[in-house]
DNA sequence: CCAAAACAGGTTGTCTGACAACCTGTTTAC
DNA sequence: GTAAACAGGTTGTCAGACAACCTGTTTTGG
């Protein structure tokens, strides 16, 4: 497969000066230059401190106010708003920098679908738990043809299996919440060495924690379901922890 | 406290067009009238049919690449992503105008506090437990005061208690996403009716409710941490459902 | 004839300048 | 003394221009 998805993926990014500015006040505000309730200096003022024409500012300043951390209002200025009124949550790519952040991350994750198991073993519905057989099914039949033959097939599957039970919770903002963890996760740890980590998670035993999610969805038990869930996500951050060329 | 926070916010929004013509663009896109892959219509071209200017267009479009749903690139044009190459999750206040919605909202506030305070269990510090019973100590005071006296109080003090609880699992991106969910509700459902619901939250039946969570972080019993979070969580969205006045 | 280089047209990214809408504090008018 | 008008500053929007870049076509050199 030459187009592998996520694989040769755009990796440099030709700056965009908007962003660049974005960062940078947000930098001053998290660094405390800028405290809640100040206000930001003109757009004119920070074109000119930037050396950039007033639309780049506006356009950062834009994307500021998309998230909640600044609020404007015409004819008197920006304001930075209080810390507790973000109205998004995004994971910046510099979270996979530091092996820290990258665990708790996948805590969060682990925490958050497990959540949507549990709902999805009440809430789904015949139709979502027999497409959820066959993704297994398919796991493993990949998951039988070991590493060298099958693995980007198996982690493809696998990842379509969880993102179909978090659905199957019928609950769009955990399926949300979730997909875009998975992505984040997905986007920054595959093109750095998940493909290794990958090979790992292969063999019956793996599998069998697996099955355990699938048994409990099957028998609509909630409680089984967020512990299978938790049991296999920990586990899997376990080995990849345990890795030796995880930085 | 004639300035009491939430009260006589601002509620008019001075409509600015950027954000109006990515609400139009993005209707379009959920609309399926333009599929992952396809190309949007060049900025003059929208321009021209929105009857804006270019800048504001480019705001717009630069608001959905900065949320991962197109993608630009100079010189060919932007691109809707692969829906599920979202680099951020936000709430739109549109969610709270049906019941369902606000019920699955609450449904996915649980789950992530829960898993919050699981992780709480075992990484709080001695520092972080004693704000924490602190907290609950001045909200058991504001609950003995009654509904008609500290409502206001009451209710801000649990915020802050389950913020610091979150908190305290030391996982910053548990903190950002419960922070961020939390803010949302609180915005959108208290301007509504949460005042009146509020004051059904009274009572020692209720802090007893609390209390077991906060004895499952002093045993540092994760299981029991996430279980009387979700306990507790459960049954105030079950009285909230059960109120009359919840449309 | 074929391959590489130059070209042309179109698109996004950035810059500049202008004006409208709006806010705030001051001055003026009554 | 109070209300209206004014002045200055700031954000929001508009219009036009050019640079950087991409793609397909044409031209050129062999």
């Amino acid at each position: 497969m030459p187009d592998a998805p996520g694989l040769f993926d755009r990796i440099d990014r030709p700056r965009r000066l908007p962003d660049e500015v974005a960062v940078s006040i947000t930098a001053a505000i998290e660094g405390g230059q800028l405290a809640p309730g100040d206000r930001l200096p003109t757009e004119a003022e920070l074109a000119k401190r930037f050396g950039v024409a007033r639309t780049v500012v506006r356009e950062a300043i834009s994307l500021l106010r998309y998230d909640g951390i600044v609020d404007s209002r015409r004819g008197v200025g920006a304001f930075v708003t209080d810390a507790s009124q973000r109205s998004s949550f995004r994971i910046s790519p510099a979270c996979f920098e530091k092996r820290k952040q990258i665990v708790q991350l996948l805590q969060l994750r682990t925490g958050v679908q497990a959540g949507a198991s549990a709902l999805a073993a009440t809430a789904r519905t015949e139709d979502q738990m027999a497409r959820i057989d066959a993704l297994y099914q398919q796991m493993a039949e990949a998951d039988a043809r070991g590493p060298a033959e099958a693995l980007e097939e198996r982690v493809d599957t696998e990842l379509l299996l969880y993102r179909h039970i978090t659905e199957a919770s019928n609950n769009p903002y955990y399926a949300e919440v979730v997909a875009m963890i998975e992505t984040n996760i997905q986007n920054n740890l595959r093109s750095a060495f998940l493909k290794n980590a990958a090979a790992s998670e292969f063999g019956p035993a793996i599998m069998d924690e697996h099955r355990a999610v699938l048994d409990a969805l099957h028998a609509q038990d909630a409680e089984a379901a967020r512990t299978a869930t938790r049991t296999r996500f920990e586990r899997a951050a376990d080995r990849l922890a345990a890795r030796a060329d995880f930085a």
